[in-house]
Order: C-alpha cells, then sequence, then structure tokens
DNA sequence: TGTACATCAGTGAACGCGCGTTCACTGATGTAC
DNA sequence: TGTACATCAGTGAACGCGCGTTCACTGATGTAC
C-alpha cells in the first residue's frame, strides 16, 4: 500500500474501469417497463444501459440467456425472502392470506420491474429460462404448503389436499399478481381485498372438504 | 359464365394467384410453437410460411400487431364456443366443473397453436395486444358468472361474491392451462383431475362462505 | 523498492445477416359501352 | 360478343438499420524475483 493508485474511474480513452455482474443486472431491469419484455431487450441494448461495449457483454454471461436467468433467480430469491418474512411477522389480529397478499402486492409496487419478470415472462423464452421460473414457482407452493400444514394443525382444522391447495394458491396469486401490475396505485387497494377474498375462497374451500371427506368416512 | 379461366394458382412467374386473410393466420399458427411466441415471429417469417412476397404482408394487415390480435380475437372465440358447447351439454352424472375443465383441457390438445396465443402471450406485446387478451377474458369471467348465478339458484345453493369467484377460477384455469402446454400426453389426465379438485375447492369455498354469511345475519 | 512479466477485463472496428418498409411495376379481374 | 379502361392484390429490387459475434488490441492489476 505505498502509492495511491487513481480510483476506479474512466480511464484515458472510453475505457471503464471494472463492471461488476450486478450493475449489468441493475441497468437491464432499469430498462424493462410495462410494456418492454425481457425477451424484447437486446444485447446492445443492455451494453449501451450498462455503459459498456456490447462485446464486454460476453466476459460476464455467454449469451442474453443467462442473464434472463440471473434476473429470475435474483426475482424469486428477493420475493421469497420478503414473503417470508411476511409469514413470520403474522400477529393475531392480522390473518396469514392478508399478511402475505399484502406482503406480496406491496413488493408489486417497489420490485416492479424484478417482478415483472417473475411473473409475466414465464411463458415465453427459452427453456432454460422456463425451468428457472417453474423452479421459482414451485419453491413458493412448496413454502406454502409447509405454512398451511403448520396452520391446520394449529388450529385443528382438516387440509383437502395440501399440495393443491397451495398450488392453487401460488398460481391464482402470480396470475393476478400479472395483472396487477398495469393497475394504478388507486386501483392497487381494492384489487389487494379481492385477492384476498379469492385465497380465502380456496382456504375455505379445502377446509370444507375436508371436513365433509371426514363425515363420508 | 362464357370462358373458363384458369384455376386460381400460380400464374407464369413466382406469382400468388390470391392470399387469403384466413391463409396468413393459419401459416403464423403453424410458425407457433412450445419455444416460438407471437411476439417473435417477424413479418419476414410469415410472409415466408405463407408463400408471398414480404410487402404483400401489408396489403392485409398494417403490422404485426394487427395480425397477432386478429390470432387473439380467432382463438378467443373459438374457445368460447367450445366451452360453452360443453357446458350447455352438462348432464346429470358429469358435473358442469368437470365438464368445463374437460373441454378446456381438450382443446389445449387440438388447438394447442391457437391457445398458445391466448394463454401463453397475454402478458408480454403491445398494450393493443394485452388489451385483446384482456377482453377474451372478460368474456369469459362473464360467462362463467352468468353460469354459476343460474346453477345456484338451481341447487338453492349459496353463492358469495360471484363476480370475484368467476374471475378467480378463469384466471387459475387460464394460469394452470398456460403450464399444462409443455405437459406430455400421459400426464394430462392426472393434470385435469387436479384442476377439477382446484376448482372444486373454489367453488365450495364460495358456497360455505355465503352460509357462514347468513348464519351470521 | 524496483523491474519484468503474465493475466485478463476492458475496447474499436469490422463482418455478414435478417429485418421492416418503400417504390414503381404488372397483370388478372370486373365494368361500361 | 368484343373492346377499352380502372382497379388493386400481387411483385422484385432496393434502402438503411440494428443486430450478434469475431478479432486483434491495450493497458490496469497482481505476482515473482
Amino acid at each position: 500500500m505505498s502509492t495511491i493508485k487513481t480510483p476506479p474511474v474512466q480511464t484515458t480513452s472510453g475505457r471503464r474501469a471494472s463492471i461488476s455482474r450486478e450493475e449489468i443486472l441493475q441497468a437491464t431491469l432499469g430498462l424493462l417497463g410495462p410494456h418492454r419484455s425481457l425477451s424484447s431487450l437486446s444485447l446492445r441494448e443492455v451494453a449501451r444501459a450498462t455503459g459498456m461495449a456490447p462485446n464486454s457483454f460476453y466476459r460476464h454471461f455467454p449469451d442474453m440467456d443467462a442473464l434472463a436467468i440471473a434476473l429470475i433467480d435474483l426475482a424469486g430469491t428477493t420475493l421469497r425472502r420478503i414473503i417470508g418474512e411476511a409469514r413470520h411477522r403474522v400477529s393475531a389480529e392480522r390473518s396469514v392470506v392478508r399478511s402475505s397478499v399484502e406482503a406480496f402486492m406491496e413488493q408489486l409496487n417497489t420490485n416492479q420491474k424484478l417482478l415483472h419478470v417473475l411473473l409475466r415472462e414465464g411463458s415465453v423464452g427459452s427453456p432454460a429460462f422456463r425451468d428457472a421460473v417453474e423452479r421459482e414457482l414451485r419453491f413458493f407452493e412448496e413454502e406454502l404448503c409447509a405454512d398451511l400444514k403448520r396452520l391446520a394443525k394449529l388450529n385443528n382444522t382438516g387440509l383437502y389436499e395440501p399440495e393443491l391447495t397451495a398450488r392453487a394458491i401460488t398460481r391464482l396469486v402470480f396470475a393476478a399478481g400479472a395483472s396487477a401490475m398495469d393497475l394504478s396505485p388507486e386501483q392497487h387497494a381494492s384489487f389487494t381485498q379481492e385477492l384476498c377474498i379469492m385465497v380465502r375462497m380456496i382456504i375455505v374451500g379445502t377446509q370444507t372438504m375436508s371436513r365433509n371427506q371426514e363425515n363420508r368416512l
């Protein structure tokens, strides 16, 4: 540590000192919007947004597909952490359903771009990309399923096909979330309310069905 | 009707005698597949598949977006007709739910390409395109809602928030359908079964919730 | 501390390609007389 | 029935453009001595 080097900014020419993977991810997110999907972005656009030469892209990702997958992973991890926190912060007065759905909707606003990737692009794109999205969905299902079982035991209510229940809720919430991204902020509150009711329908449904099943036995 | 003209095939050069709108739609559907989405098709690809010069495209559609919307309309109309028939063909032994879901899943196989457009591309693409998809979804919701009300009256069961119920079911089924397109034929049967249960959860849920509401009053 | 050298994340320039769109054209078809 | 003419759905050729990818390069950084 003898000499103090110049800070890692631009050198003489248009050369960037260093580019981090994270920087590229963030720049890409910045390009996304309600009408700009990941699959419509070009490598050169991403490079431009990051402020690097097009060919520099290859120093970080083999192709655009790899970038897309990295974004999916990021989105999934972020969202699961948030929802997880919401679930365990559940108090007596605020139901699990309400808390989780609200946390989800809140994320929809804060991390719009990130969730866009997860919610809206699961059906287009390469097989690898789709796999990544599917994997995230399954994570959610499993966590939700565990939660449902725990709650059922706690409240001593029945639970008909917990796996299917979890899947139904996950798919519904994600589908709803995808279309909620177009809504104005004012519409968000009522939308959240509606989504809660829908989820509750499913939960009440499973409980009732399990009870009827018991009766039949 | 004096002279018999040559049939409407190729003339001397590479000139097509006539190209119908329908022909273009069908050729475009032919290009779609599990890993080829509408938004990734180029005008020139469509022209090639139709067997016409690229610029001939403009004689039929102002741009690719218009073509996409035409396909959405076609897909929606087709599917609604099929499901409608299924609903009214309901017998005593086969429930409405089961019949409708089965009709839906069957269509998924037969008109795969067409449904691909409707199910998977609703979240990407131009505003006009998205509107078209949303419109179709609402059609479904309304029809389903009317059916639910009719059934509730018939069976004298309650119905909590029929609009929300219809929406929940529609969104769930469409989301499920979208991911079902990747499944192998063998997996279809069990998937249909699962989907039926999910839908039934929602229906049982609303019925129970309406009953509890009555009790409270 | 200084020097020589290897590494490798950055770059500019260039490539060939498929794209959407335009233009002026052509020739089949229908219509008026 | 024949002729003259308008219409318009088809076309080939050409345009400029942004794309993904390649190449040989450069210069900052770390390491060995």
